[in-house]
DNA sequence: GACGTCTACTGAACCGGATAAGTGACGCCA
DNA sequence: TGGCGTCACTTATCCGGTTCAGTAGACGTC
């Protein structure tokens, strides 16, 4: 089956390519009858214009693309990313958009994608995720001048356009309010310690421990997996002052910090209170449920790719605050045992 | 920043265009001196061929399309879709292919958007997954003449390459090991009845129950989500002749399924035993871990890219069979209940 | 009715590669 | 020593769009 061009379009309108072109692109130059007569024949011989083509003519290529830096194990298990890429998806395929999706090994390789992505004219624009602190990609991609938006932040991201969520308000609204059931001894897994949402959950973290006078406040991190949070969680638990609560960075720590505290006989909420972030379905399967910092993270992906079509479009966005996380409390907090 | 183009290279390597673009397919016409000069050339300003031009010059256009017709609630929390598409990026990005993601609401979406890549040239080829029973999708890529793998089956893909796990054999070894431990009353959860899998599992377990004459086999059908899982769950184990074991799907239902077990008061696995099929770290985080049927879902989706790079490098390839899942044996299954 | 202006187009150049066809230099062989 | 083949390139054309520079015809104006 042979692909139309726009030449047979334009053969089969009777008029020239340039102004199949024209009607096509919503410009001036033809008339409102020419136009409507041209976009039916298009239609009527299923014509897509070549993204190839048209990105060789110096129009946008259409695509937008997202390195992920993380092995494929945490990647798998974490919804986080699915969810994000989903409301990144709505957003694009809303608008024609195509999402180029690319798993890299490093910092150093997630550059070397973006160059080559740039040098192909592959992408109108990046994603950028995991920011890190003292992020070498930012300077990279201000250097390309290639479009792109952070998520994550604040702070840490230069001249590049980001999205972000205020993870320190959230956190200490948690502390708060574990603080509020009577918990004193409250402990935290937090993330790989190089990415700068957790040093600013970790600053957060303490901060809010100082400020309400917890002296036992200690964070562990951690690699986001399973196994790390097991592990984090049994040392804290096999600790002489041991937590009576302990926040966790994700969902799948949490869980599994859970089955440790099961495993070592102690009773949740009864004896040790958990708090997850990211607050996915899973959370909700436990027993018992698990109580969870959730935001609306397909909308947070979305958000981000409208920032990204507004920067690809010209036009100066700086940073853009994306809802809080909000705490839902659900059978996994309660007060701290009296002799805690 | 300006793009070097080939003509930069041309120009600073002494040659023409043409002799660059030899050089760089690694096709004669050049000396091997030349050759050398001109790569390092390439190298020395950073230029990387602009896929745009590639792609309308009639080469490839070295991306390839996956296309997803799930929710984005399911997406996010099954494992599986991440796992296989980190697996098929591992494979494409050693080739220097990249991987192009929709989301698509329906079959009809789903084709709409094989069209528009066709249209585009914006893949050389496509992953379909999810195939079902009677599936529009195949005589669609057929008559486009897109390259594509079937990742599902066997049978149903019509003249499409497909890559495929014997599903039937593995419920079989699982219906037998359950049956070994004692049970009689096996029910299962199972997922979307629409998708060709679904169909096969069910032919396959409906049979072997027949042949070992349990009498009491019976198959839920449900969307994949933990709450449908929980819900199936419930029914099962509220009838009067509540099955001994149940055998899932995916792991999300059987963890729910896990969760309302222990909410009706009955022990796992003393009094109902569980299996998960897509054994995935979260099987191992809850208590007890979960029996499950495993494999190595991002092999599998190398293996698909593999074949889908085979087939648009125009080799005829038919269907090739992947690894069968196989029976992990954990905390979650044990001999029935006497009185069972 | 000569002139300028506007509309609605056409024609051609151009983007950056791939590739078929052409060219000059050289070696080989009769 | 002339003819032929091969090598190592160059030149020109093409892919399918976008876009700029025309241009023909309609229209208004004094």
């Amino acid at each position: 089956m042979k692909r139309p061009t726009i030449a047979d379009v334009a053969r089969r309108a009777g008029v020239s390519k340039g102004a199949v072109s024209y009607a096509l692109n919503g410009q001036p130059g033809v008339s409102e009858a020419t136009r409507q007569r041209i976009l039916a024949v298009a239609a009527e011989i299923g014509f897509s214009r070549s993204s190839a083509a048209r990105a060789l003519s110096g129009a946008t290529s259409d695509a937008v693309g997202l390195a992920l830096c993380r092995p494929a194990r945490t990647l798998g298990i974490e919804p986080f990313f699915m969810e994000l890429i989903s409301g990144v998806e709505a957003e694009l395929s809303a608008r024609s958009y195509a999402l180029t999706l690319q798993m890299v090994a490093d910092q150093d390789a997630e550059i070397a994608v973006y160059r080559r992505w740039w040098g192909e004219r592959r992408v109108d624009g990046v994603l950028v995720c995991d920011l890190r602190t003292d992020d070498r990609r930012v300077p990279a991609l201000a250097e390309l001048g290639l479009p792109a938006v952070v998520i994550g932040g604040p702070g840490g991201t230069g001249e590049l356009a980001n999205v972000w969520s205020d993870d320190a308000a959230a956190l200490v609204e948690t502390v708060e309010y574990l603080v509020a059931l009577g918990h004193r001894r409250i402990a935290r897994v937090g993330g790989l310690p190089e990415l700068l949402h957790t040093a600013i959950r970790t600053e957060a973290f303490t901060e809010v421990c100082r400020r309400l006078d917890l002296a036992d406040a200690v964070t562990v991190t951690s690699d986001y997996t399973g196994e790390e949070g097991a592990r984090a969680t049994r040392r804290l638990l096999s600790s002489p002052a041991r937590p009576t609560a302990v926040v966790y960075d994700n969902d799948v720590m949490a869980i599994a910090g859970l089955s440790v505290a099961q495993e070592m006989g102690l009773a949740v909420p009864t004896d040790l209170s958990i708090v997850a972030w990211d607050d996915s379905p899973l959370c909700r399967l436990v027993h018992p449920p698990l109580t969870a910092l959730g935001r609306d993270i397909p909308a947070y992906g979305a958000h981000a790719a409208r920032q990204l079509l507004a920067v690809i479009g010209g036009a100066t966005v700086g940073g853009v605050q994306d809802e809080t996380a909000h705490l839902t409390p659900r059978g996994s907090t309660a007060a701290p045992p009296r002799t805690g």
